[in-house]
DNA sequence: TATATTTGTCGTATATTTACGACATAATAT
DNA sequence: ATATTATGTCGTAAATATACGACAAATATA
């Protein structure tokens, strides 16, 4: 196909979009939730508690990683995995703004 | 397949997730940044705006009609469009709370 | 050393998304 | 009445996402 024409929007949109997509499938946001409240925990932490097959939560791991909105760092045959707040902080940021950007001045609906 | 799992999570993250998958393409979020800037307008300026084409867009319309995001009312042949405010403000206000509930208490990294 | 544990990668099947051309319909303009 | 405009729908091709079993590698345990 003449595919991935999300290259002929603006930086902004893009990475905003990249970020919601992140954001798009309830297992990744459990996972972001579960990280927040365990601070550390072991991969095998996450996938028993996602109701998802291991290799299935990996992807997903996969995918926040994609983006650094997470870190895993080895120890021993256990990964330690952890909510990269810095990144995260700044895509909630950036999101917020061009949500409040696109709602602020706005009065019920105009048609 | 055994699919569509997404019904094994909560329904905040479910409606969350939605949300998400709606702002998960630059040309959607465009859309909404568009109709937030005009208040107005008709099915044909936002198809002239976004670089893509006219079916797509459409398409793209449809995804945000889904989720009542936005809204279209027929006048003669043309079709006006406008963000729905009401279910935007409350699914932004939703989201952003999730989000604020993942990133809040959070120092910089924990592995 | 042999075995179990923990994790990651590869391949694969199916579902969904993205993008668009071709066609249909209704309203407007000529 | 005919042509043009504005919009929507259908079908389809290609790309991506979702889900998982089978296998591999490395560490920890017996």
């Amino acid at each position: 196909m003449t595919y991935a024409k999300t290259g002929l929007f603006s930086k902004d949109l893009q990475e905003a979009s990249e970020f919601f997509k992140a954001l798009s499938h309830p297992a990744r946001l459990a996972i972001l939730k579960y990280l927040s409240e365990t601070r550390v925990c072991i991969s095998g932490d996450i996938s028993e508690f996602i109701p998802l097959g291991r290799t299935t939560v990996n992807q997903h791991l996969k995918e926040l990683k994609k983006l650094n909105l997470i870190r895993g760092t080895i120890e021993g045959s256990k990964v330690n995995y952890c909510l990269n707040n810095k990144v995260l902080n700044k895509f909630i940021k950036n999101s917020v703004h061009l949500l409040e950007e696109i709602s602020l001045g706005q009065e019920e609906g105009y048609c």
